[in-house]
RNA sequence: GAGGCUAUGGCUCAAUGGCGGAGCAUCUGACUGUGGAUCAGAGGGUUGUGGGUUCGACCCCCACUAGCCUCCCCA
């Protein structure tokens, strides 16, 4: 034991069980994007360090993503995100997409940051984004996706919120109260933490950045305002958009929601917890200048990411992973002694040209022991075939679940299975 | 990058500074052609790693590693 080597630290494993949530989870992100009539893509795991870095050039980037040398001398990164790389995609055949361009993606994606609940340094991520279209009917259509995922995996409404709010709409809302250009990345950041402090804290804070009494008195006010997106047509349009798509229940608008203002330029949203338990489950918003930094025409987007970690975290809190039974076989062939092993394989065989999911033991051991591993695995059914059957050309199928056996002509093998309904 | 808690058999956990145990799991048998139950028995440990204190360390101290949690950050 001591001496295995262990996991990279913020790694999974995988199990068999553990597969099948990854799997089922998949799933439910190809229907919910399909239903919306998205098609499913992917990028290299791999990407040279300066597609990152490039753009909105953040150090952030470096420190974060796993980056190694390769044997050329290539600065290469494990890909911390994707959408460095759909916007490659996209400026490579600028002219020859079709537009609103819609497209989704589940696979790996590594940053280097510090475990704990919700996150790991491997984990998977739902991407999906509309692309050409400017309009808030495509914001819209985002939220709605949103919303879709959530009611198909049962976090209803009451379990799960996802808050809007829109950049251009604080943008002049602080102007308004006389915040500046350059006080905006302290405001966005005091924004961030109010929920974190108390409020006398907070305002202490502020004061100790400069801001003034009167400033930090409007900001609160304008962060408790939950009317304030009336001030936005946009906002107005989308919400009642959502309301037409029946899936307003989801929605709040929330000034306080901020998300990577680097690089959003309009509507934002995130999801969380209704509880406000953890981290959020997705955000994502409006970005302008898709595929502008790698060196196309500007290009106006809109998508979200969603995490594998968290949205788990949330599901196995409400109970919502379905029993995801794990079952390699149907049916188990057993050996009954040497002499019979390649009869065995013959009748495995069969089974197997009529697509029945089947595995053979694969050595004599006593049939106690062959029964046990079939019921191990939750095989349906147990195909014996000993000298008594042999000599009768016979065969013995025992079904597990039933607990009955019966004794059938070679021949019927097959209908019998599929007529046991086990399929 | 900062802090807190934790590390004992495959798993979950006990053990006042003085003989490291239990439950579950595994294997074997009861059952020489039959699985989930029951009973009996067996195997399995350098107590995460490396130092230190002590007559004596799972226990106390230090460092390291990993896990969990919180802060920071979050494209």
């Amino acid at each position: 034991m001591k001496e295995i080597i262990q996991r990279v630290k913020g790694t999974r494993d995988f199990y068999p069980e553990d597969m099948a949530f990854r799997t089922w989870l998949h799933q439910q992100i190809r229907n919910v994007s399909e239903r919306f009539g998205y098609q499913e893509y992917d990028a290299p795991f791999l990407e040279k360090l300066d597609l990152y870095a490039a753009k909105s050039g953040e150090e952030l980037v470096k420190e974060q993503a796993f980056v190694f040398m390769d044997r050329g001398g290539s600065e290469i990164s494990l890909r911390p995100e994707l959408t460095p790389s759909l916007a490659r995609m996209v400026a490579q055949k600028q002219n020859e997409l079709v537009y609103p361009l819609r497209l989704w993606s589940f696979g790996p994606f590594w940053r280097y940051e510090q475990p704990q609940k919700g996150r790991t340094r491997e984990f998977f991520q739902w991407n999906i984004d509309l692309i050409g279209s400017s309009g808030y009917q495509s914001d819209a259509e985002l939220l709605a996706i949103c919303a879709d995922f959530f009611r198909q995996v049962g976090l209803t409404p009451d379990k799960v919120r996802i808050n809007i709010n829109n950049r251009r709409l604080m943008d002049s809302e602080l102007q308004k109260i006389g915040i500046s250009q350059e006080q905006k990345q302290i405001v966005f950041r005091m924004i961030d933490r109010r929920d974190k402090m108390r409020q006398d804290e907070w305002f202490t804070y502020g004061l100790s950045q400069n801001l003034t009494a009167e400033s930090l008195n409007a900001l609160r006010l304008l962060l408790d305002n939950r009317e304030l997106w009336r001030e936005s047509p946009e906002l107005t349009e989308i919400f009642n958009l959502l309301k037409i798509m029946g899936c307003a229940e989801y929605f709040d608008f929330d000034p306080q929601v901020i998300r990577g203002l680097l690089y959003y330029t309009g509507t934002v949203f995130e999801a969380r917890d209704a509880a406000k338990d953890g981290r959020a489950l997705l955000g994502g918003g409006r970005y302008e200048n898709l595929v502008g930094d790698v060196g196309g025409d500007p290009l106006s987007g809109v998508g979200f990411a969603m995490g594998d970690v968290m949205i788990q975290v949330i599901l196995e809190k409400y109970g919502l992973i379905p029993a995801l039974t794990v079952q390699p076989a149907k049916v188990v062939v057993t050996c009954f002694d040497k002499e019979s092993l390649s009869d065995s394989y013959a009748l495995a065989s069969v089974l197997r040209a009529a697509g029945i999911k089947t595995l053979c033991y694969p050595e004599y051991v006593k049939l106690d022991r062959q029964m046990k591993y079939a019921n191990r695995i939750h095989a349906r059914a147990v195909i014996i075939s000993g000298p008594d059957e042999q000599a009768a050309g016979k065969i013995t199928i025992k079904d597990l679940e039933n607990r009955t056996q019966m004794t059938i002509d070679r021949s019927l093998l097959v209908e019998t299975l599929e007529s046991m309904n086990i399929f």
